[in-house]
DNA sequence: CGGCAAAGTGGCACAATGTGCCATAGTGAC
DNA sequence: GTCACTATGGCACATTGTGCCACTTTGCCG
C-alpha cells in the first residue's frame, strides 16, 4: 500500500514507540496500570519521562498502539475495497483478512492484543483504553464506509452498520481473550467475528442480501 | 419499586451529588472539561475539594450521574420484566419506556443528557465518560439479561444481544444530540431507538420471531 | 569535509489531579 | 444529654501532564 515514508529517523521513532508500548503492556499486565508510574515505563524503555509524554499523551495511552494495529489495517482495507462491491461483503472479507494472521509477526501482534485484553478484564484503566480505541474505530469506520453505502441509505443506517461491525470485532476479541489469551489456534478468530457480524447486520436496512453483486 | 432507604442524610447526599453533577455539566459545556478545575466545580457546588473527591473519583466522573439515570432505570425494568416474556419483546418495551418521558422531570433529565452529549462531540474527556457509561451499561445488561435468555442460546449470543441493545440506545441518543439537543419533540427518541434495536437484533440467533409467546 | 537548519531529546519548574491521614462538625439512637 | 457514627474539611504528598529552554543528533547543501 504505502511503504516509502520510512526515513531512518522515522523508523527509529516507530521502534521506540513500540518498545515503550510493550514495556508498558508488560508492566501493566504484571501489576495493574494503577501500580505503575510513567517514570518506571520511561526508565525501562530507555527514554526520559519528558520524552515518554511526547510519544503518548497519557500513561495508559502507551499501550494503545498494540490495540490499534488491527483496526488501522482494517480501515485501510475497507477504504481500498472495490466501490462496486456490496458493502456487507466488503466488510466480511476485510474482517476475515484482519483476523487471519498470515505470518508469525501478525500472530505476535494478535497475541499482544489478547494479552492486554485479558489484563483489562481486571483493570479499569486498561478497559478505558480499549473502549477508546473501539470508539475511535467506529468513528473512523463511518468515514471510510460512507462513500461505499448505497445511495438510498439513511445516516442512521450508516451509524448502525459501523457500530455493528466494530461491535462484532470487539466482542469476538473480548471473548477470545477470556477463553484463550494465548491464541493457541489463531484460525478461530475470523469465523467467530464473521458469525457475530452476520448476526448483527442481517437485519439492517441495506441491500436485500449479500448474494447480490 | 424501592422507595424506603431514604434517610434524611441519604437524601441530602443525593442532592449534593446532583448539584455537583449539574454544576460540572454547566462548566464543562461552557468552557470544555479541560479548562475547568476540580476546585472550581467544588467551590461553585458549595463543597470542599476533598469532599468532591469523596463523591466522585475523578473530575470528569462528576457528570456521570446525568448520563446514567436512564441506563439505571432501564436495567431495573429489564430485570423486573416478566421471565416468560420474549427477551426481544421485553427489551423493546423497556427501551420504549425509558425513552418516553412521562413528566416534566423526566424530560429535564433527558435534556441534561442530550446537552452533555452535544458538548461531548467537541470534548474528548466528556466522550470518555459517555463511553464508559455505555460500556458499564452493556456489562450490566448482560447480567440482568442472562436469566431471561432461552436455554439453548450461546454466551456469544448473549454478548451480541447486550451490545446490540446498548448500541441502539446509544446511537439513537447520539444522533438526537447532534440534531436537536434541546429535545423539542421528546416523543421521537423512542421510535428511533426501537428502529435501531430491531435492525440490529432481527438477525440474532434467538427465538425465531418476536411473535412467539 | 564543514557547517547549518530542523527535529528529537532531556532537564526543570509548575499547575493540577487524586489519596491518605487526622481533626472537626453534624446526625441519629438510646 | 450523651455517645457512637458518619460526613466534611484541611493538609501533606506522590503522581500526572505540560511549557519552556538547553543540548544533541540527523539530514542536507555548498
Amino acid at each position: 500500500m504505502n511503504a516509502e515514508p520510512l526515513s531512518l529517523t522515522e523508523r527509529r521513532k516507530r521502534d521506540t514507540q513500540l518498545e515503550i508500548a510493550r514495556t508498558a503492556a508488560r508492566l501493566f499486565s504484571d501489576r495493574g496500570a494503577a501500580a505503575v508510574t510513567a517514570e518506571e515505563i520511561a526508565q525501562q524503555s530507555g527514554v526520559a519521562v519528558r520524552t515518554f509524554y511526547r510519544y503518548f499523551s497519557s500513561k495508559e495511552d502507551a499501550v494503545a498502539p498494540l490495540l490499534t494495529i488491527g483496526a488501522d489495517q482494517w480501515h485501510a482495507l475497507v477504504a481500498a475495497a472495490d466501490p462496486d462491491e456490496n458493502v456487507l461483503a466488503a466488510l466480511e472479507h476485510t474482517i476475515s483478512a484482519v483476523l487471519t494472521p498470515r505470518n508469525a509477526e501478525e500472530i505476535e501482534g494478535l497475541r499482544w492484543t489478547l494479552g492486554l485484553l485479558h489484563a483489562a478484564t481486571s483493570d479499569a484503566a486498561l478497559q478505558h483504553v480499549w473502549h477508546r480505541v473501539n470508539s475511535d474505530s467506529e468513528v473512523q469506520l463511518r468515514s471510510v464506509l460512507a462513500p461505499a453505502m448505497p445511495t438510498e441509505t439513511t445516516p442512521l443506517t450508516l451509524r448502525l452498520l459501523a457500530a455493528a461491525a466494530t461491535s462484532a470485532l470487539r466482542i469476538a476479541l473480548e471473548a477470545s481473550a477470556e477463553i484463550d489469551r494465548t491464541l493457541k489456534d489463531p484460525s478461530v478468530l475470523a469465523p467467530h467475528a464473521l458469525d457475530a457480524f452476520r448476526q448483527l447486520t442481517s437485519g439492517l436496512d441495506l441491500a436485500p442480501a449479500p448474494s447480490a453483486s
